[in-house]
DNA sequence: CGAATGACCAAGC
DNA sequence: GGCTTGGCCATTC
């Protein structure tokens, strides 16, 4: 599986994403650490875009606990899949990312 | 093929 | 203390 190619960067998104575990939440900076690119964090939001929506984005939030504004339907629509999810929001429709953030080891 | 964007982050004022 | 600007790196049209 060597991909010298860079769309490696890109499928390592849908791996970290995909393995995200229900009830649990992962920073774009996180996930582009990750995968190679500490400051590619705005790279992992064009994947997001982009990308297929067969991935669980909505347990991808910003790192200050906020969510994705460019989420189909907006801020307000994530909040609702989060809770779909299992994730409570609160009033400043932030989570608490500081005990729901998912470390990989 | 080249240029612009983009679901961010961090620092500055 | 909250808002603005710049930088960043890979993808997309």
């Amino acid at each position: 599986m060597s991909r010298d190619i860079d769309s490696e960067f890109k499928d390592r998104v849908y791996a970290i994403v995909a393995q995200i575990p229900a009830g649990r939440l992962m920073t774009y900076g996180q996930i582009a650490a990750l995968c190679g690119s500490p400051r590619a964090a705005r790279i992992v939001g064009g994947v997001a875009h982009y990308g297929p929506t067969d991935l669980p984005w909505q347990r991808v939030v910003k790192k200050d606990g906020s969510l994705a504004e460019g989420f189909p339907g907006g801020i307000e629509g994530h909040r609702q899949a989060l809770a779909a999810e299992g994730i409570e929001t609160d009033d400043e429709l932030r989570v608490d990312i500081k005990s729901l953030i998912y470390f990989i080891k």
